[in-house]
DNA sequence: CTTGAATGTTACATTTTGTAACGTTACGGT
DNA sequence: ACCGTAACGTTACAAAATGTAACATTCAAG
């Protein structure tokens, strides 16, 4: 019971920007992202290092130093924050019930009931199969 | 082709909640989501009167006049706004697809694919029985 | 015609964003 | 031991978005 509204934060269209970099790549500098985003939109470093302090007071970034260089990291992963979100908006819109939110969904052709159904096996034989009793909760990333 | 971008503007949280309002009862005037509020903060009427037609001017709204009365109506209802919300998400952190969303929502235990599968059912009962050729619009309050 | 309810117009103070210049520090190389 | 330079910190601002309203105008009903 105790854990309320982690409420997160809304982020400007810049600050989501560089997030979306920093996700996706998993981690990454002030100059990286900068570099990123500059395909978009130059900006100074200072900046981007601005946008990302922001970021970190926000609560949705950390950084470790390594050397003299800040390495920025999402407090939570994508797909954390993206579930939070969704649940956010059934909170909002359907009283909390993610089934009708994508009932509503359904109805908008956004999804099928074929997909559901292909999506719920495809659960089912990736994480949840029950010939392994311990099902390690941490995401194991060794790629790269 | 065509459609682009229909670019849900953010609400404030003001904003959000004079939404839930006229959401939640379909349509309201001023004076009614004024009262709505005011079980969580006190507003004078004029302030609320500009935040709904702020709203209307960020096209989330629309008005008809009542007599010398403004009722307020949502330009899309909550389903709609809902569903492009999700879309958004699954677009921002899954590249637009609404599966490997609801994937990730099934990893940190959010949805099952018991309930997906019941939904897919749930989904084809109801909605899309071969029986009603004609799922009429809307328009049409007669209560009152 | 006087009222009053309802709307329109106009104003601010705050907060949030976008953007950045400038100052400080310390590592690495010569 | 220096110094240049890469990285960071500090401080500023202009613009836009928000929250909050006071005051003016209108028009129908009495």
């Amino acid at each position: 019971m105790g854990k309320r509204k982690a409420k997160t934060p809304n982020l400007s269209s810049l600050e989501n920007a560089a997030m979306q970099v920093i996700w996706s790549r998993g981690s990454a500098n002030a100059e990286e992202v900068r570099i990123a985003l500059s395909k978009k939109h130059e900006l100074k470093d200072s900046t981007v290092r601005t946008v990302l302090r922001r970021l970190e007071a926000k609560g949705v970034l950390t950084h470790t130093v390594q050397g003299r260089t800040f390495v920025y990291e999402p407090q939570k992963d994508a797909d954390n924050v993206a579930s939070d979100a969704v649940q956010q908006i059934a909170d909002r819109f359907c009283k909390g019930s993610l089934s009708s939110l994508l009932l509503g969904m359904a109805n908008d052709s956004r999804i099928s009931p074929d997909e559901l159904r292909k999506l719920a096996d495809k659960i089912e034989n990736a994480d949840d199969l029950p010939a392994e009793p311990k099902p390690r909760k941490r995401r194991n990333s060794n790629k790269k």
